[in-house]
DNA sequence: CGATAAACGGACGACACCTTCCACTTGCCG
DNA sequence: CGGCAAGTGGAAGGTGTCGTCCGTTTATCG
């Protein structure tokens, strides 16, 4: 499991996906046919991607597709809550690089990091660029994620570490090359993501002199509003 | 249409794509009918990717079902059919380059070329990366090109216009790296595109002498096999 | 023009997946 | 231990696509 970088330690993350969030908590059997789930969930969805069939997963899961459907109603949620956990990761990755006194060092390492786990994850990749719209704070958690990649940016680029016309949309367009080596192998996405990398953050230094094309409007939330469009 | 460079002028391509290679010639109206066909696939596959329904299509071009599938048995066979001109292009691409006596000029213009089509064309994108089973010269053409980038990344090399480590597999890694900008419209890909190419050429450049992670086994050929075996 | 075979497209059966309903089971609490 | 509500899974209805069959149309040629 080379792409899973370790949670930040600090404030013992308080219990998230242990029960249902907000009502009565579930019977015994249902959380654990919940766990269940989901666990079933991020394996088919990681080797898959993230159109497998739901009746697959319940009968993977041993429960009816009834079941299934009752904990989440839609393929969205599903996901979603498949993925909190490496979402969560992606930000405390974020966090940890704005501690980082070195800002290039942070800059790389959340890239590093963010596109091992892109390679590693197949399902991952989908859900990182598609929409969570039940996850209430998934907004808000985003608007945090691109004021700090932008903050980190601007750190880099007065240390004179990053070239002076990297643009933070620049980030979204690594994201989204990386995930096109996606679809591989593990092993071979891996290996190819980490040399599209290192390429990328070459050339992102600011010894680079030569004129580029204008960046493309690639921040995540017009990215999103684009899909939705689609 | 920015995207589509002109064939190479030459011995006049032999009307390919006009009626059916083999056997007895078509019927007029079929004729008509097949070439319609061709024509709202290719729209289509560009548009909305190689997945739309096949009845989709016939319905579009005002033929029953019946007809596409007389026509073009698999599915396979239309996409193959409907991108072969785009293919084709690729190759002319290509030969160009060889033909350039700046070899760097000619590897920037392939890749360049390539990625703007990719970018521009949902489909392309897709037809490039699968296999055309019925296509029976396709691997011949596959191995042409591999040899053919071989060659031109030779030559730059030893111009000391590309980087020492470079590997005719970087190649690859960029046109999956650019195929994942791909999704979004048509002009923001592009916009993209052209700036994920123009921050990975500038790496390539022979000035790096950082180290870089080994290249991952993307030659075509493997690449195929994998997805195969998917 | 008229015969003939090529070509056509509507309709249909098969299949996969989604989603809901409902009669049955079972954990939980008094 | 017993009743009840939460929970369950199987079955069934709905939808969309695939791929084919077959009666009808129509281009072509004498």
């Amino acid at each position: 499991m080379p792409a899973q970088p370790s949670r930040k330690p600090g404030p013992p993350a308080e219990t998230v996906t242990t029960d249902t969030d907000g009502g009565t908590p579930l019977r015994a059997d249902a959380q654990h046919n919940r766990d269940r789930i989901l666990e079933v969930a991020r394996e088919a969805f990681t080797t898959q991607g993230t159109d497998v069939p739901l009746t697959a997963i319940a009968r993977r899961a041993g429960v009816g597709p009834a079941t299934l459907y009752r904990r989440f109603p839609t393929r969205a949620s599903l996901i979603s809550e498949a993925f909190a956990e490496q979402l969560s990761i992606c930000v405390s990755v974020l966090d940890e690089a704005l501690a980082d006194p070195d800002p290039w060092r942070g800059l790389c390492t959340v890239i590093e990091q963010v596109c091992a786990m892109q390679a590693t994850d197949r399902g991952f990749t989908a859900a990182f660029f598609s929409e969570f719209p039940d996850a209430v704070d998934y907004n808000r958690e985003r608007t945090r994620a691109e004021e700090g990649l932008e903050r980190l940016v601007r750190r880099a680029k007065d240390a004179g570490q990053l070239r002076d016309d990297f643009d933070p949309s620049d980030i979204t367009l690594l994201l989204l090359a990386n995930s096109g080596v996606v679809g591989e192998s593990r092993q071979v996405s891996l290996a190819a993501s980490r040399r599209l990398v290192a390429y990328l953050l070459q050339s992102f230094r600011p010894e680079h002199t030569q004129r580029l094309p204008p960046p493309a409007p690639l921040g995540l939330q017009q990215l999103h509003k684009a899909r939705r469009a689609t």
